[in-house]
DNA sequence: TAATTTTTTATCATATACGAAAATATTTCC
DNA sequence: GGAAATATTTTCGTATATGATAAAAAATTA
């Protein structure tokens, strides 16, 4: 099923549930009779414009309307890991080796990391990386100084700890002469990118 | 200004905050190059499907990327709190020493505590203890031995770290004879359970 | 400065979204 | 059943969204 099929059946749905007819909607969102059952059945990709009008006159926000929201997280089937020192699926990037403490446990709902490092300068790091959810970094070795997007640079030293959004752009670079070994916990997995991208240097 | 404007205004910012070029963004996205620029200077009402490919190119829900999702507004951006030596709220009990870092932060999904481990052996600690959700923990200092209901007891030392789920009975005990020191995080436990719309969330 | 590369904007042909109205399908009422 | 009313789909002309490419602008070097 496309996405534009998917969106026509809620869409649909939505209406009926409503007891509304297409006029109906119609006079609520704004948008044209014909215009609406196209889009139920699929046969036409909206714009933007039309669907938040839709949205506006179902009173759902855009996300409601499309399914966007995140889903359901489900209780986890797992116990119990214990995590030895050097265990773990191994990543190494430019900037960090990271070790995914715990993999044999899906469904979690924290990621904890294991990572070393590399980088010692902003300037080294490269852009800020952002992502979803929040982290919870302890450092466990070396001095990490925490970059981000709103704040100074704060230097944290063994032992010490930060817990941020992980939505704001941030890194860590070491700050001693040697890699900083720290924990990151996050609430949900990182994006692995495995398959390119990592160089735009290539016309398409 | 329009929502054509607001939402360009909104694409350029979010795209330039990840240090992205009109083409960076259209191989991340798969929409033109031509298209994102005009989506960016308002000149052009995009369909649906190229700001849902823009949204996942940018790792965001579409809520986040055209702003209008309150869902999404939970936590809120760019929240930061580092915690020093010897911060946070302290609480003695007969087990441990607990003090819940970050605690100027509310509504964290996570839930990071430092803890020195009082017991030294199970007949002392008592009961096994259990509630709602996750718990990640890391040894800091000392050896640790992990007690569990369905599991035999695992010693843990400096570096080393368990997940476990939580409402499995569990107890922490010092195996050396100092106190062991750990941090543990949580997930938080009280979350509301998915309740039907129509009620305004509460401002802070 | 000019030359080169990179990034953004403008042009244009094509594809398609849009709405008014016609055609069809469905329900309601007698 | 048939007629009327209502609801939905189709048709079709127009407006515009889209992407390839050209042009312009900006950044980077030499």
């Amino acid at each position: 099923m496309t996405t534009a099929q998917a969106l026509g059946a809620r869409l649909r749905h939505l209406r009926k549930a409503r007891q509304l007819t297409l006029s109906g909607l119609a006079s609520l969102s704004g948008v044209a009779v014909s215009t609406i059952s196209k889009i139920e059945n699929g046969t036409l990709s909206p714009t933007l414009d039309k669907v938040l009008r839709l949205a506006e006159g179902l009173d759902l926000t855009i996300g409601q309307l499309i399914g966007d929201d995140d889903s359901e997280n489900m209780s986890p089937n797992s116990r119990f890991a214990p995590s030895r020192e050097g265990e773990g699926i191994v990543i190494d990037t430019k900037n960090y080796v990271y070790r995914y403490l715990c993999a044999e446990l899906t469904n979690k709902r924290m990621v904890p990391i294991h990572a070393r490092i590399k980088a010692s300068s902003l300037k080294e790091f490269g852009p800020l990386e952002r992502h979803g959810g929040e982290e919870f970094l302890i450092v466990m070795d070396g001095e990490v100084v925490v970059h981000s997007e709103f704040y100074a640079p704060v230097t944290l030293g063994r032992g010490e700890s930060i817990y941020l959004d992980s939505t704001m752009g941030h890194a860590y670079v070491s700050a001693g002469d040697r890699d900083a070994e720290v924990f990151c916990i996050c609430t949900e997995p990182q994006r692995l990118e495995k398959d390119d991208e990592t160089e735009p240097s290539q016309p398409a």
